[in-house]
RNA sequence: GGCGGCAUAGCCAAGCGGUAAGGCACGGGUCUGCAACACCCUUACCACCGGUUCGAUUCCGGUUGCCGCCUCCA
């Protein structure tokens, strides 16, 4: 089977073809650090994230770049009202991202490039735009020529003429057309600048991806992922800087992530109702989180509220819970089951049921149903009295594989050793074998006091953290 | 005005031509000394109106209701 996926440039799933065999590259819009990420930030990290796990696990090595925007209006502004030299802010925020994205369960990209690092491969760039009659300067400022772009709006399928219609651009003397959009700003009195042929300014925004992706990636990339929101202008802008630059197809997938609402509205600064990361992973655990996002299809729109983070909290327990209980199974002794090969059959199909729902445009909302099912499974099984080590082994492999996969992985059991959790089971058990019930609900109690719930099997007692 | 998305059980969410996956919550059982975990059972006129088809939640047209982009917001 091969992977599809949905192509907002032809609006349909495609076949995935890498330009070449076994390798893909990718890059990924990152985040403007002028403050922590919020979790409509965090989605397309997520996402895009679970999309490179998944072509890892398919066998593709990813070259994966997502970069930051380290330097913009935004940031600037927000250093003047901190006090604080652009570069220390957005250090600071890069630092912050890192933390949040890891505790997202996110990799770190094969590289993390800063505007500032590559200014003179944007003005050698833009030098180029300016030579190809793409772009015209005008008192400092560099301005690319939009009507210059054959392709102009093929990527949000909207002529040049209606966006002309709808643009609210502010009127611009400077530009000599109204969707003409900046390459280079000339630099306002004391503001960060750099050197240019143009004299001192800094980058637009919408150049950085096209060298950036260029430098690290080549001329054609294979794919380019970012929020929905992206798509225009920043994409569009992008697929008419390097297309016009290069003469060659930008990137042949361009994958756009939907939104995230909070409470049923949309997430904005007049609303207040901004989540950050940097806060909330502080009460819900970041794994949860994860799996929320995941549970929803990365193209659909995902409403965060209290509540139904909640009952996502439930079921990834539920998960978690099969899998423990497969871990504590296989420390007793293993007895020969019948039935063996059946079970392993079951996994297996399972496995290939997680795979068919990630080939069809990474849809994770299925793959978690499979996660669902082997976790049905494994507890039916559990169920048995005798169980073999190699089903159990195999259960946890594919739990494993799948969960990792979702960039999920299990906590370690390694805290499962307790030795004073471990004679108070002893002492319950001896307990409740002389029928003194009384007893044995007061150490239960005790335990859950500490956090410690216990579980009675027909195989003994297990226990776990509550 | 232009482009696009969405409407599926109490809630969340897949499916997208052959009479509806999964999860959460609820109810009823089983297991348990009691619990917990778990298992079993139960629960859907797929927004509305037309059309195409042997057959539509799934395709086409229309209606209604939400939502996004067209503003350097992921």
């Amino acid at each position: 089977m091969s992977i599809q996926l949905y192509n907002t440039l032809t609006r349909k799933k495609e076949r995935f073809v890498p330009l070449e065999e076994g390798k893909v590259k990718m890059y990924v819009c990152g985040p403007t650090v002028y403050n922590y990420i919020h979790i409509g930030n965090a989605r397309p990290v997520i996402a895009f994230d679970t999309v490179r796990r998944y072509l890892e696990y398919r066998g593709y090595e990813v070259n994966y770049v997502s970069n930051f925007t380290d330097v913009d209006d935004k940031i600037i502004k927000a250093a003047n009202d901190l006090n604080e030299e652009v570069g220390e802010l957005t250090e600071r925020f890069i630092q912050a991202y890192f933390e949040d994205v890891h505790a997202l369960g996110c990799e770190k990209a094969t590289a993390h490039p800063r505007v500032t690092e590559h200014i003179e491969d944007i003005v050698k760039f833009i030098r180029l735009l300016i030579e190809k009659g793409y772009a015209y300067e005008t008192n400092g400022d560099v301005y690319y020529r939009t009507r210059e772009f054959d392709g102009y709006g093929k990527l949000s399928h909207q002529s040049i003429d209606e966006l002309k219609v709808g643009a609210r651009i502010e009127e611009n003397v400077i530009k000599s057309d109204p969707l003409d959009f900046a390459l280079w700003k000339t630099a306002k009195e004391g503001e960060v600048s750099w050197d240019s042929p143009w004299g001192k300014g800094r980058p637009g925004w919408h150049i950085e991806c096209s060298v950036m992706a260029r430098e690290l990636l080549g001329d054609t990339i294979d794919i380019h992922a970012g929020g929905q929101d992206l798509t225009f202008p920043h994409h569009e802008n992008e697929i008419a800087q390097s297309e016009a630059a290069t003469g060659k197809t930008f990137a042949n997938y361009w994958m756009h992530n939907g939104y995230i609402n909070i409470d049923n509205e949309k997430m904005s600064k007049s609303l207040g109702n901004f989540v950050l990361v940097h806060d909330i992973r502080k009460q819900i655990n970041p794994k949860v989180l994860r799996f929320f996002m995941l549970s929803v299809h990365y193209r659909h729109p995902v409403n965060f509220a209290q509540e139904l983070v909640e009952s996502a909290a439930n079921g990834l327990e539920r998960i978690q819970t099969a899998y423990n209980n497969l871990q504590h199974r296989l420390t007793l002794s293993a007895d020969l089951a019948e039935d063996s090969q059946q079970w392993i059959t079951g996994i297996d199909e399972q496995i290939t049921a997680f795979e068919t729902a990630m080939d069809d445009d990474f849809n994770t909302a299925n793959a978690i149903a499979v996660v669902f099912e082997l976790s049905k499974q494994a507890n039916i099984y559990l169920l048995e009295k005798n169980t073999d080590s190699c089903v159990l082994q195999r259960f946890i492999e594919a739990f494993d594989l799948l969960m990792g996969v979702l960039g999920l992985p299990f906590e370690t059991a390694a805290e499962l050793v307790d030795d004073e959790v471990d004679s108070l089971i002893q002492e319950r058990l001896e307990a409740r074998k002389n029928r003194d019930f009384s007893r044995a609900d007061e150490i239960r109690d005790e335990l859950k006091a500490k956090g410690i719930v216990l579980e009675d099997t027909a195989q003994g007692t297990r226990w776990k953290r509550g």
